[in-house]
DNA sequence: CCTGCAATTATGCAAGTGTATAATTGAGGG
DNA sequence: CCCTCAATTATACACTTGCATAATTGCAGG
């Protein structure tokens, strides 16, 4: 009669740790920090809180992993990316530009994921310095992008075109992200191509398999 | 020998609210939603925690109410900006971007502040639609000095030239509060204005205080 | 000066938090 | 088959959190 213990089945490290991490993510995304408690976190990874110590020595040690985690994650499919788009420059940062703006990358999950980081980020020096790493990454994958471009630049120009062009692709997921339902199925796609396209002075919407719409930016 | 009772002035209501709130979204904007404990907001607005029971039936009644003097406030801010514009619609244009992309509006803490209240606005309704329109505000606003600048357009171009302009500023704002250190004093502010000028078609750098760079964008 | 009331403080409580530690049990090697 | 040991669960604890309620006290109006 009395409480019978709950079975279970024993599991590699590697397995365990993924199945925390991957739970600390997702209740992060969903509610921030304030939803990732240990008892949530070990009741979504199907184990009981005492395993968390087990194998993280303190939870934020558990929320530091995860973060890495997901920014590998993040480059990862970035480069993906990369390596699934044609040859052709313009080709190339297009579809970089437009994955970028459609889900599952542009996605409100993602957006809280990133927001529940935010503050842990500043304080802890580690986590700045990954995500300093990570941005920088980023910014420099553009800037290859934005070399190879037909017509001559110097390099200070082409950092500066990588951080506008940055610029744009991170505001309208922003906006994608935390409005969605505001905008047309493609249009944040076909308005990133068209911005980022205008900024370096090459057109890019006719890379993009949605149709163009009617009228272009500049008048 | 017991304990002395703790000395206290009465304060009208509207001024004990403000410190209340005031004291909420500073603590947010500093640790995030876990730092604006009852105890701490009111031991930052000089105050016991049961004061704030008086003045708001819930936490999340003051938690809501602050998220809306945010965005009031915000909403405030650029106003101003627009009032001490020139009449010129390019320079107008120019002094909006520009403002966005420099302190006191750039500032860690504002981004800190925003990604606090994320999760919260997801859930909550109210706050949902007070960010919407609020952002829909800001979104019209430039529409209305995108439309007045030279040169025909049509109403469909001047909406997705507002989006993608919105898009920049608000991407590049996050950089600059995401890694401040990592850009030179007003560099963004001209790289601001070099994008949303490519985007419209004018050349906006001419109106800015510090000398453009070298180089233009398009090589 | 006093008197009454609302603004304010003080105290208490049940629920939830992270962590420490002890008790079990699955599963591989002999 | 058993034995061992690490993986896992169970229990306990000190602390924090939001909230409720009772006890005070500043201060305006007579």
């Amino acid at each position: 009669m009395a409480g019978e213990r709950r079975k279970f089945r024993r599991e590699g490290e590697e397995k365990r740790r993924d199945a925390l991490i991957t739970a600390a993510l997702d209740l992060i995304s969903e509610g921030g920090q304030g939803s990732a408690t240990v008892r949530a976190i070990a009741d979504r990874a199907g184990v009981t809180p005492g395993l968390i110590r087990h194998y993280f020595q303190t939870k934020e040690d558990l929320t530091r992993e995860a973060y890495r985690a997901l920014m590998d994650r993040m480059v990862e499919d970035n480069a993906a990316v990369l390596e699934a788009a044609p040859a052709d420059p313009a080709a190339r940062l297009a579809a970089f530009v437009a994955a970028a703006l459609r889900p599952p990358v542009m996605d409100p999950g993602r957006m809280g994921l990133w927001a529940g980081f935010i503050h842990q980020v500043r304080r802890d020096a580690d986590m700045a310095a990954v995500h300093a790493e990570t941005y920088l990454g980023y910014r420099a994958r553009l800037e290859e992008m934005i070399a190879a471009l037909p017509g001559p630049r110097e390099a200070a120009a082409i950092r500066r075109l990588a951080i506008a062009c940055n610029g744009v692709i991170d505001g309208l997921w922003l906006e994608g992200c935390a409005l969605p339902g505001a905008f047309e199925p493609g249009e944040l796609e076909q308005i990133g191509l068209a911005a980022v396209g205008a900024i370096v002075g090459i057109d890019l919407t006719a890379h993009h398999p949605l149709p163009p719409p009617s009228t272009e930016f500049a008048p």
